[in-house]
DNA sequence: GAAGACAGCAAACAGTCGTTCACCGAGTGA
DNA sequence: TCACTCGGTGAACGACTGTTTGCTGTCTTC
């Protein structure tokens, strides 16, 4: 258990015991996973309430722990919300990135996109009810990293875009308001089945239905977009 | 309570003096000012924050009036959002009377809508913030009522696209569908146009342009959606 | 005119809130 | 080993919360 590694104290990990993330003090590794603990508290609460209408002992005793503890890993809790947003970047990315695929044939994409979106908002409720609560929510600094963290999946979107067929002549600004709506049909998608009730499969059958249809619109606009609407006027 | 109504003490109206709204006693017309007093003071309040963190105490002292009043008006603040939300029935209905139009072009109608959305916005932030806020937000009768209104603009539209050239062929469902995907790029555009500073009108053109983008992508694939989807499969 | 209804008020209630403070004890680095 | 850092605690604070109660003064109804 006393350690007793390698050569000397070697600054890079190797020093902690069992438990913990990789190389950090058993000291450090504690203080996130408490951090965790509330994070996790507050996103269990906001399942019904939103971020503005939370109260940090609210928080604090849901997470088991002394409300002055807070103020060792957040300022208020507003920086809290940041944060919260910070980690949902992780279920997002990980939606985003199951939505890419090299397929070819854009309906194939279509239904897979809203399969994976539909079984990822089953997944983790939390995070994506937070994201939606929050998007126009009352606190600014969580709006606006929202509103960051979607600018970047929307390039990460159009990146993919550009890489199937049909997006040649396709002027970068429109190709970029392309993908903010479809992500905007996505969101909305993922916004409609946290509101659906969990056991009515009919529900969340329509709202699947629903986005499928919106995609397809979009994406046949899409493909005439050129031939129908030359860069026009002005 | 003693009953023996109907016969005479005409249920209806008449006995005004002189002010006051049609036909209310000074008594009940006074009521509903105060009534009203409160609604705006709330509104004024949640330009800043969201209606599940707004206090009763801070609306009455917003709005000049003791705390114990409030309760004359509603039981709660839940309350109060829904009826907030019947007020701004009054906005969105001008706005989509506004956007119906006989106009036979397209083109011209998707201009005049994003024009008239911004100009709606504009003159009323406070009541479409606050529909954008809490369309997902932590009050769910409130987020119920707003779904409802919501339903009913939509019904509206479908009406007229029903009207337009182009629409023959097209199913039932996926009419409104159609119609749903045009009502939330509108509210997304509102909700952006809140969320831009104010003084910038670089800004505002840039969120007007997209969502005309974006209404031209739909409608293309509006235009095209017969002779590209045919019922398809299953 | 008198009797009653009733919107609004001040005061008081028991709680809860966010925040500060001194303090403890386990991990840390020499 | 020892001095030190620091995450977590419990108690205390003043301010503020939602709600109830009894009371006004004015409008309403007869």
């Amino acid at each position: 258990m006393p350690a007793s590694e390698t050569s000397s104290t070697a600054p890079i990990a190797a020093s902690a015991p069992t438990t913990a993330a990789a190389g950090l003090g058993v000291r450090s590794a504690k203080k996130l996973a408490t951090r965790q603990t509330l994070l996790d508290a507050a996103l269990r609460l906001m399942e019904r309430q939103s971020l503005s209408s939370l109260g940090l002992r609210e928080v604090t005793r849901e997470a088991g722990i002394a409300p002055a503890a807070f103020y060792r890993h957040f300022a208020d809790l507003g920086e809290l919300g940041v944060a919260l947003v910070e980690e949902s970047l992780g279920c997002m990315h990980e939606l985003i990135r199951d939505i890419r695929t090299p397929e070819a044939e854009t309906e194939d994409i279509m239904r897979r996109t809203v399969d994976v979106v539909a079984e990822h908002v089953r997944a983790d409720m939390p995070h994506f009810r937070f994201i939606a609560r929050e998007r126009h929510g009352g606190v600014a600094a969580v709006r606006e990293a929202i509103a960051a963290q979607l600018d970047t999946y929307i390039d990460e979107l159009v990146e993919d875009l550009r890489l199937q067929p049909g997006s040649e002549g396709w002027d970068d600004g429109d190709m970029r308001v392309l993908g903010r709506l479809y992500v905007n049909v996505i969101m909305l998608t993922a916004a409609d089945l946290l509101d659906a009730d969990v056991n009515d499969l009919a529900a969340e059958e329509r709202i699947i239905a629903e986005a499928l249809t919106q995609l397809r619109i979009v994406s046949v606009g899409r493909e005439h977009w050129l031939t129908e609407r030359p860069p026009a006027d002005e």
